[in-house]
DNA sequence: ATCTATTGATAAGG
DNA sequence: TCCTTATCAATAGAT
């Protein structure tokens, strides 16, 4: 319609494309409304410009219910086409079934809590009681083993420190010796003030270690101790 | 168009309106899908006919693309026209909320249960014990009280039925007592066959209890004095 | 935005 | 539903 036939292509010259689709776009808005009068008929028509702005008509003005209707209608369609009945899964539905679990396991976990006992009957306190007394053992198990590594680490540590102080006293003592024979005159009271050959170092929180570890208590913290001797006494 | 012109009013002859219809609709479908080809614009047609058929056009095919545009559209409107900016909450987020608290609890139960306990540090593992050795202890407390109470009940019980039977024992022997003195010449024996003065009755799992309770550990069962006596020993 | 020549949509009838 | 045809609404291009 107009002066010449129109191509079924994208119209090329923006200012062209526009007008057209104001043109079109009002033309279309129309019919929609008459058909939807005329016979009737429930419309829903949504155009997006190339710019993005929305228009959009639908009987009786509203959109949301014909989408409503739309989703419905689709929704039954797949229902009736698809061959394998799949529960379709509604987010609400979830949403309520995670709520449900949530809520089992905040019981439970209260339960191991030692907290709302009185819930239970004997029989389950008496399972509670079982699972409680196995966790139990398996947490003081796996403390043990992380001390003993802790304490391997320790010991480790310290035989390095050690052996370094061992040869620095070494080397002090050559020293020492050359230079005596170097020079026997000087004065033994001024290398002894400036330079007294050291003793081994205290090594702090880590304590001494003489050989193995017969002053181990000095190495292993009193609370490791009171856990060990525990986890020795149960496990 | 056609001959004469329309009213703009809902066409009542049934027949005509739906010709009608069927014409205006692959019409307006056409139009749209040329507005769509023309002016590179996303159009979305939704029509029900007045027996609830749908028809529909969308560009690209794709009608849940153009409604999830139109739905972020409206949503970002009425966001910028309401003036209290709730934070109207997402189903989705709210379940993402929910996954996340799940899983936390999950994993809490699995430590609580003695499990995956590598995942923690000493400090967790020795809190964990500590919370471990609580429950126990209340779970063990929990137990006792529900044990005493049942044997509360049961010594209860075995009282009244031990009161029962003696007053049936005494009123036997009543009975015996009189018959002897009403019919002195009557034999004995066969009396003391058809109907021999009853002892108290054995109560089954109850066991007998006598006077007080010096052989109640036929009324608590082994496993109970278990359970009391580590109960006992640590609580 | 308005005008207008032309096309395309469609009402009525078969 | 499809065809035909008369009629006129829609609109392309110009102003």
């Amino acid at each position: 319609m107009g002066r010449g036939r129109v191509e079924l292509k994208r119209i090329e010259k923006k200012i062209n494309r526009h007008v057209t689709f104001s043109k079109r776009r009002s033309g279309l808005l129309k019919k929609a409304h008459e058909i939807s009068l005329l016979c009737d008929a429930d419309v829903g028509l949504i155009v997006f410009s190339t710019r993005g702005k929305l228009y959009e008509y639908a009987t009786d003005a509203c959109m949301e219910k014909i989408l409503e209707r739309y989703e419905r209608y689709s929704y039954e369609e797949t229902q009736l086409t698809s061959t394998n009945v799949e529960p379709q899964v509604s987010l609400t539905v979830e949403y309520a079934k995670l709520k449900a679990r949530l809520e089992v396991l905040q019981t439970n976990q209260r339960h191991y809590m030692g907290e709302d006992l009185n819930a239970l009957s004997l029989k389950e306190l008496q399972n509670l009681e079982h699972q409680l007394t196995v966790s139990l053992k398996r947490t003081r198990t796996c403390e043990n083993k992380l001390m003993n590594e802790s304490i391997a680490e320790l010991k480790k540590k310290d035989k390095a420190l050690q052996d370094e102080n061992t040869s620095l006293v070494k080397a002090i003592r050559e020293e020492e010796e050359l230079a005596r024979k170097s020079q026997p005159e000087q004065q033994n009271h001024d290398i002894n003030i400036s330079s007294p050959v050291p003793q081994p170092l205290s090594l702090g929180d880590h304590g001494e270690v003489e050989g193995q570890s017969q002053q181990s208590n000095a190495v292993i913290p009193p609370w490791m101790l009171q856990h060990m001797h525990e986890s020795n006494s149960k496990g």
